[in-house]
DNA sequence: TAATTATCTTAACATATATTTGAATGACTA
DNA sequence: TAGTCATTCAAATATATGTTAAGATAATTA
């Protein structure tokens, strides 16, 4: 007799990334209470301000985190795939500092947050893998200031597609050749700290390069140790249990 | 019969600025093993790469965090005052993704981290007060990112100017008007994503407007809501108990 | 199918920031 | 006290990126 399979499996994967779980925690992983939902893209999952009751787990489509500045500028801070959970950064805070968003239509799992905390609390090593996860989330944080503080728009742009590749992969979600981007040029320059205009002058001197490919938003990386050499991308910072490249 | 008081009281007080703790919760804390050095200034406390022991927590002097570009070009992704800890951000990983470094000469002490690992696993309210401090440092560097990526060099370097300054005041380090930035203008840049020359120009010109006043290092404020305004400043993302300004 | 809208592309031009260099100033050392 | 060194300041020039605008392409809706 098998059990229907939790969506939350998705976010066990994700964790297991990084940390080490027994059977007895995934069990209690996969049995917590959680409800379904498919969003529109562009909806807002957290807004800033906002008391976070509730631990949004990604199970398909993708999204982002997002500052605005007075001014109405706008940052997006991180990127998410499926299987990310999206609120742990604000597990144990009491108001929102920052807003998500997803990005295309995506089905997400809503985990009461009391409900992770006391997991959290009664098994160790799960606790540990939600710290953990947030602190790579944050080594994320730290390389995304020194590529957009200090790499030009070329290897930042190259970085930023190297680090979606790898992050792909490691979930498992890479389809054969590159991947279908999940954002517009304005939404990558608002990631980049680019403007719209620039980003696509940058595309494509990539491209003329032959560094990538692209059909549509599709884009596949026919030399992608160079890219890699561009992009000045290590992925030491994802802290992969395996190191890769 | 009062006990000789430990250093690691400062550490306590940053924690307690985010998270409450009982006095059970502070006498373990305190009853903590460390030993103190002090370092001079520039000297490494964690290398990237290196599988990281011991947990720093800064008692005097200023630190911050670093990373390099493969060109080596540095970014400096985050700042440190007394009292805070160093290591929090690899309790729970492998091996560093980042360099620390001291700023100004500073007193240390370095707690063994399975002994922190060890009190955060029995008292549950450590635990979330190291995971709260986490995840408010996870915030900051979401705003620089914001800051980096979408405010011009006046604006990001008044903000920068404003969170070190509620930063100081939290920490009860602000003698008087405005403080001494312990960094050169070198250094300012390659926290801000700037060159040093620019910074100098940037500084000038928030001092020709009358947003700040300088001798030396020393900065004051002598129209704080003016530059708060210039800033976009805003402390919410710095989670602060009571929320000022 | 046509119409509407979002996105991508391209070009000309504007500007913020970088680069280079050197002099002035102050801090530290012999 | 002089001498070295790091830091600050300044000016000229270069360049990466931003701005504005408009046409082209693709996606969506009527």
């Amino acid at each position: 007799m098998t059990a229907t399979p939790s969506p939350l499996v998705l976010m066990l994967r994700k964790l297991e990334t990084h940390a080490v779980l027994d059977a007895a925690d995934r069990v209690a992983m996969l049995a917590l209470p959680y409800t379904l939902r498919t969003y529109e893209p562009s909806s807002y999952l957290v807004r800033e301000g906002d008391a976070p009751e509730q631990c949004a787990v990604l199970l398909s489509g993708f999204a982002y985190r997002q500052k605005l500045t007075g001014a109405g500028m706008r940052q997006i801070v991180s990127l998410h795939i499926p299987g990310e959970p999206l609120d742990f950064q604000h597990l144990f805070l009491d108001v929102a500092d920052h807003n998500v968003q997803t990005l295309t239509r995506a089905e997400v799992a809503t985990i009461p947050r009391t409900a992770l905390r006391e997991l959290a609390r009664t098994r160790a090593s799960i606790g540990n893998a939600i710290f953990i996860n947030t602190l790579v989330e944050a080594s994320i944080f730290r390389e995304w200031i020194l590529n957009i503080g200090r790499r030009d728009a070329r290897s930042r742009l190259a970085h930023f597609l190297c680090e979606f590749a790898i992050r792909l992969d490691m979930q498992g979600l890479t389809g054969g050749e590159g991947y279908e981007l999940p954002m517009s040029q304005e939404q990558l320059g608002d990631a980049l700290g680019l403007t719209a205009v620039h980003v696509n002058r940058t595309i494509k001197s990539l491209e003329i390069d032959g560094l990538i490919t692209r059909n549509r938003r599709r884009i596949s990386f026919p030399q992608w140790d160079a890219l890699r050499e561009l992009a000045d991308f290590s992925s030491r910072y994802l802290h992969l249990a395996q190191q890769r490249l």
